[in-house]
DNA sequence: CCATGTGAATCTATTCACAGCG
DNA sequence: CGCTGTGAATAGATTCACATGG
């Protein structure tokens, strides 16, 4: 767990600070709950929705609206009171807050049935994030084609990591190769890698590593659903 | 640093009953490290190991051995003082405690790669959840076979989860029709459902969902690296 | 007026530190 | 002893409530 904060700390209400923006940080819940705001306002905005209070976001976000208003503070101040916010202004100073204001570029390792689906997903593009390369270890699916893209043997990752300029990677692989890989792929200077194998990875500090695991996820849902059999009387 | 997150929808009654002992609830931030914990003792029961420590078992599931032990004491007292914890021994109780002890039957709508991956993912069957069911809309896929299940066509799906017995369904579909299919899986009885389609489904109180999003992983993976980018100019 | 933006209060989670037991 | 289990302390997140300004 790295705490690598050495700002002593957010101190807010400063004045708008022309022509210097000083990146204040933003608490973790906030961050990952400003990209479901981020969607919400760019379905709104293909709808031709110009304007939104926080009510109606924080409804359509599933938050409740002073969590989201809370949330936007952190961003900066963007509406206006007694009217709401302005849904593209909006969109794009969270865009810019989360560091989406250029193209990532993706790289997925493992072209099974998730890889596939991944490179796939179309909602990537639309939001800042290009899939550059798909790479397999299995010759017979090494040079197939899977969407745009021709899949890489996972033998060449250094070199097609570094000539594409991928920037972030996502493991779609089997538990039992993905700390391998891992291993190479953080040596080759990627920093942030998104895993779906179901295992803890070991990485070092300064890489940022998140984790999907759909067995957790149905975990969870088991123990809520035994909780909700249980015969219990409210009063 | 890699953060789970742990539910921020359906609430659910609380089941404080005075004058009755009913099962503690868990809290949810905990629940989610307890299906990790699980997942390393399972692994540590493949390799014959038959004890372990609060600090190694903490070290193999990225948590602070603190966290670990206080996480363990809403499940109850199962370790040895001065000794450890008996890894067959935990990994039941903390089963018992997730509501793992009996499956549970998932049905999965949607059989593109996403759906396709989900039915061939080993991981489930061996941790209580059983695939009973896959459906899809497209007739050139209905019938197929996927794994060792035939594709059902989604015009069924209320016959089909009832004869199956699905208490448990996953939606890996086009957002599009995400929300409509959720309405009828609802409507069908099924409480428990997870969803990887891109959009904020709502669903009445009661219901159980969860959600996950590749897209909103990858954009706070960006968020942590572009801070990572900027000077750190410690004043 | 009205909805935003924000301190203050509350609630939840994590960490500390040590008592208690094998 | 050593390691678990747990109250107490700290840190973080959410909610409340209202001052603020278009």
């Amino acid at each position: 767990m790295s705490s690598l904060d050495s700002s002593p700390h957010a101190v807010e209400g400063t004045g708008a600070v022309p022509g210097g923006e000083v990146a204040k940080q933003i608490p973790p819940a906030a961050v990952a709950r400003l990209t479901i705001y981020l969607r919400a306002l760019n379905t709104l905005l293909a709808e031709g929705v110009e304007r939104v209070s926080s009510e109606s976001l924080a409804e359509a976000s599933g938050v409740s609206s002073s969590t989201l208003r809370k949330d936007l503070s952190y961003v900066g101040s963007y509406g206006t009171r007694g009217v709401g916010y302005e849904v593209q202004y909006l969109s794009r100073h969270i865009s810019a807050a989360l560091g989406l204001t250029h193209d990532w570029k993706v790289a997925i390792v493992g072209a099974g049935n998730l890889g596939k689906a991944l490179a796939r997903y179309g909602g990537f593009e639309t939001r800042g994030f290009d899939v550059v390369a798909i790479f397999d270890a299995d010759q017979m699916v090494v040079g197939n084609e899977v969407g745009w893209l021709r899949v890489s043997d996972v033998a060449d990752l250094e070199a097609v990591l570094e000539r594409t300029g991928a920037n972030m990677v996502v493991l779609a692989l089997p538990a039992a190769v993905a700390q391998a890989i891992c291993d190479r792929v953080v040596a080759a200077g990627v920093h942030s890698i998104l895993s779906f194998a179901p295992v803890m990875l070991q990485v070092p500090a300064g890489v940022n590593l998140r984790k999907v695991d759909m067995a957790t996820e149905l975990q969870i849902l088991a123990y809520h659903a035994q909780r909700a059999q249980t015969p219990d009387h409210t009063a």
